[in-house]
DNA sequence: GAGTAATCGAGACGGTACGTCTAGTCTTTTG
DNA sequence: CAAAAGACTAGACGTACCGTCTCGATTACTC
């Protein structure tokens, strides 16, 4: 029935010292500069437990983005003021974040990252806020009747979550009215 | 003599061959598996001859889509129906164009080298049309008194180049309607 | 009154496992390719077995030469015939069988192996018939009234080993007739 | 006619410099623990300028030997004295060098290498002395009348040799008279 | 029996070295 | 005299083994 193991047992503590040593890394140096051998040796461990357990080193970037490690923020949508100004704070935020001193090159390496694998573009998605989350949000709006019920919700978000995209590829400068004019100009004709 | 002409006329041999060596290449390989060495062994060409004119792989990809070798498609957006239209028909096709099986892989890679190299960036979206033709067609339809004079047209465009970055990022497969869905949603409360 | 271990005891299946599958992989790769893993899963054995009972792969292949798994062969000179027809019967079969197309090979990595490891050695001497054999030999010649009693009989069969060993280093191939010169040579002017 | 090459010219330093990295760390280590990264960092040289020119550590080894960087002495037997006291001396000086202190280790190192490879092997017997010295040594003295025209010169060396090669493998610790009972006990009955 | 050691096969661990590949620079020869 | 051919130092790649260290199971002696 149970099918029992033999030999020893993955390393816990070699496991988590290899995600944060690519964290650490990656934040350091970026996507492109990140090796496998680096990361071994930042975390004290042989190559052959990283290759023993990921095939690449996307897949490494990928988990670390799925444990948190990498990008410990998760943005939900606020959900206190009226829809229009819940959507201008958060899109402002991401905005912001995405494209601040602090992270822009974290994420134009997260892109390209996603761009090698396609685990890596799904964990940034998620963590990012896919469209789901914002939909969500929208139809909170609708039913507290902020929004006309005939909204077509998924493409107000997907044309949110596009200019966020759009800023993080073409390395615009965040613009702290960009977030305010892009609801006034998408979701404005939907309010009631 | 004229024994020199000849020499200047083979470096422009070479400049060219470059360009097209590193288009195939990238074609069959992607961003990341090409090497300046393969593009000087296929180009028949020394490795020194690409690092005295380009200073990194990335600006000879730049180079190549600025001369069109790499994609020698421009996208315009058309103009003989109803602006409405116009956009689905330009949104559906660079859409498809974008996603689809033949040349997804290559904007996958080309955002990569975008990620890269600022220059790339730029080439990109210039080639795949920049928010500025989009906001003049829009603004041809204000004047034709198709869409209102109040129209946020910069943001509209956005939205636009929004949705076809993320499905570039976010491999998300060419659906046919998405185009239509999305003109509606954004463009369509402005038009009269 | 006896000190008495508890526990399980070696196990005789896992050490002749050990030592068959050595002698295999000797034959097959030679000392140098041979490795601790690969007799460990040959052995279908733990390497941890391995290394409880022998300190280094060289002790392994001593063992396996002392058991006579690697080389079941033992040399002894016959007592026939006349001590000169005797040690060149003997001289030539050994000559052959060290330098021959099967066991050259296995003799290079033997003298390998004893570089690396003197027990090895001395192993690989004890089979091949060291001098104190040879001595014995002669010495019955003389006491049979064959070799003259003033024969310096170390230093003869010195000589005789040291050619065998010659033979091995220097990749000399099998002549048949050395064995008879050399005999002739060395011990010939102390026959009666 | 003469196919010339293009390109840049093997580099005279990198060679040398390598040459000698490897005789250092040879005399350091032995044969088993010289190492290729090991010989590439301590000559200041990459990894591939070596697999460029040489397709093993022991090919390197080889040219060591032959350049006379790893074992700078070439053992010629001396003719002044009497054909048996220059053939004592010799032997005795070549076996205290082969089997002291100093350069056992290395002795074994080389045998080894030889043992894994044919050139080092050969370079090791040209260098030592091989038997045709040996026969012209005796020639000379069969010349000078002392010894009998008929004696087996290369039987003779070949004892010799073989008896240096028997100390070498069988970590004999030197012996200083037994260069004196050698060659009383092989070249004494054929002296006049 | 229950307890206690030592063994077993299996295999993960931190490491070292392998032989290959590419980067970016430098050098030689040739058209 | 420009540029092809290609050697140079440097360093990451992914693989193979090293010798050590768990694991859980099994075996054999002691109490």
């Amino acid at each position: 029935m149970n099918e029992r193991r033999r030999g020893a047992v993955r390393s816990e503590a070699a496991h988590r010292s290899i995600l944060e040593a690519t964290a650490a890394l990656f934040a350091e140096k970026g996507y492109d500069h990140l090796t496998i051998e680096g990361i071994a040796a930042r975390a004290h461990v042989g190559k052959q437990t990283i290759y023993r357990w990921w095939p690449s080193k996307a897949e490494v970037v990928a988990e670390c983005l799925l444990e948190g490690v990498l990008l410990p923020y998760q943005f939900m949508p606020p959900t206190g003021a009226p829809v229009r100004d819940d959507m201008v704070d958060w899109l402002r935020g991401l905005n912001a974040f995405v494209t601040g001193e602090q992270h822009a090159e974290l994420f134009r390496s997260l892109v390209a990252a996603a761009m090698d694998n396609a685990d890596v573009g799904r964990m940034l998605r998620a963590k990012l806020g896919d469209e789901s989350v914002m939909v969500q949000r929208l139809q909170a709006a609708v039913d507290a009747g902020q929004v006309r019920s005939d909204a077509p919700l998924q493409e107000v978000s997907e044309a949110f979550a596009g200019m966020l995209a759009l800023r993080v590829l073409s390395r615009a400068p965040a613009e702290p009215d960009a977030a305010e004019r892009m609801v006034d100009a998408v979701l404005g004709p939907y309010l009631t």
